[in-house]
DNA sequence: CCCGGGTGTTACCGTGAGGTAACTCGTATG
DNA sequence: CATACGAGTTACCTCACGGTAACACCCGGG
């Protein structure tokens, strides 16, 4: 029995579960960083302390990881919010743990926020799609909130549309001026903003 | 005197000035297509007819080219909107008109807001500058505009840019939604979404 | 003791993009 | 007609990146 039994020397040579678990983190953090052009494959397998082949032998291609990536954080964050929303009463209470929901999620997962939001996702169809239909979704939820009257379908959508894009925009903004503010204020802010709109009379 | 004098068999072969211009319109197509990264400057040349050389007696570098579009947009953008912002009578008008030459410049330049809203200009920190820009100062508008109470700077910040947000996604789905709908109508109904809010009361 | 499987590395290929040098060609002017 | 200038082209360089083949190393089981 040699000395180095349950401590390698060096963390290295890991089996491939842990291995691949390991990667699809740093795979995230260095995506989230730099987007998915500019972040290369070698800048993952350097950040994970190994060579690039080892990343090929986990995942086929830049493509398949990326879109695994983006595939799980989108699944996390809808089952999030729609949990939150589930066990909501009334139209109102929906909105506030729905926004409530949202923001600590950003605030726990910045690099799957930044993932995203960030990079030329519009562009390649693939990546749009994943991304869109988390937006869909929600969009269409919240469409069904509108209380404005003499709307069509495609027009509430529209709308919906808005307020997630209103969700999306102060949320980066909030990333990125590195406020230290807390994410359920401004969730009760920014819900507050949707439900009275600007003028703000109080109920 | 020839035959070819004031027609030109093929309208090859511009003076400086027009080709420029003519280059720049091209690139902003080719870019609101293809986003910044996909599209190369040979992309650019040959849908202007010409070959990469001359794209580079008239743009030092692909980055160059790009960022006086950006530039260029993000002025028009502004532009129109503070001009029609200016000529309200008081907040709710404010909002009214600013929406909609919002979406009327949209309307209007499609490839324009294309090139805004779509690439990774995020992760670029020359690009993001622009962008953000103009987004910054009509946040700082619209933050003015917010009427409720008890709000430090840094939140009406954060809200003002919710509600850029809010116009840019919903000029996003409209676009891709490929949707007739005229935009005065949808930024009506954007800009009374965004006063009342989502429980919509009629006044 | 050695040997097999799986973990990792070195070294490489092909491609496509940004960018440039050197040449050609049309045209206006004396 | 000659010539000079400026618009355009061909052909190339360099470099980084996605992806791969072939080899090296470690460790458990007969």
């Amino acid at each position: 029995m040699s000395a180095t039994k349950n401590e390698p020397r060096v963390p290295t040579r890991l089996p491939a579960a842990r291995r691949r678990r390991q990667l699809l983190e740093v795979a995230l953090r260095v995506f989230a960083e730099k987007g998915y052009h500019d972040a290369s494959m070698n800048d993952i397998a350097v950040a994970a302390g190994v060579t690039k082949p080892v990343l090929y032998q986990h995942f086929t291609s830049k493509r398949e990881l990326f879109t695994e990536l983006l595939g799980d954080v989108g699944r996390d964050l809808q089952d999030n919010i729609t949990k939150a929303v589930a066990a909501a009463n009334g139209p109102r209470e929906m909105v506030e743990l729905g926004f409530a929901s949202y923001f600590s999620y950003v605030s726990r997962h910045r690099d799957a926020f930044k993932l995203f939001y960030g990079g030329g996702l519009a562009r390649d169809a693939e990546f749009a799609e994943l991304v869109g239909q988390v937006e869909r979704t929600i969009a269409g939820h919240v469409a069904t909130l509108i209380e404005i009257a003499g709307l069509s379908p495609s027009q509430r959508q529209v709308l919906g549309h808005g307020i997630v894009g209103m969700i999306e925009g102060a949320s980066i903004h909030w990333l990125n001026s590195n406020s230290d503010a807390d994410p359920a204020t401004l969730a009760q802010q920014l819900a507050d903003l949707a439900w009275r709109g600007l003028r703000g009379v109080t109920p």
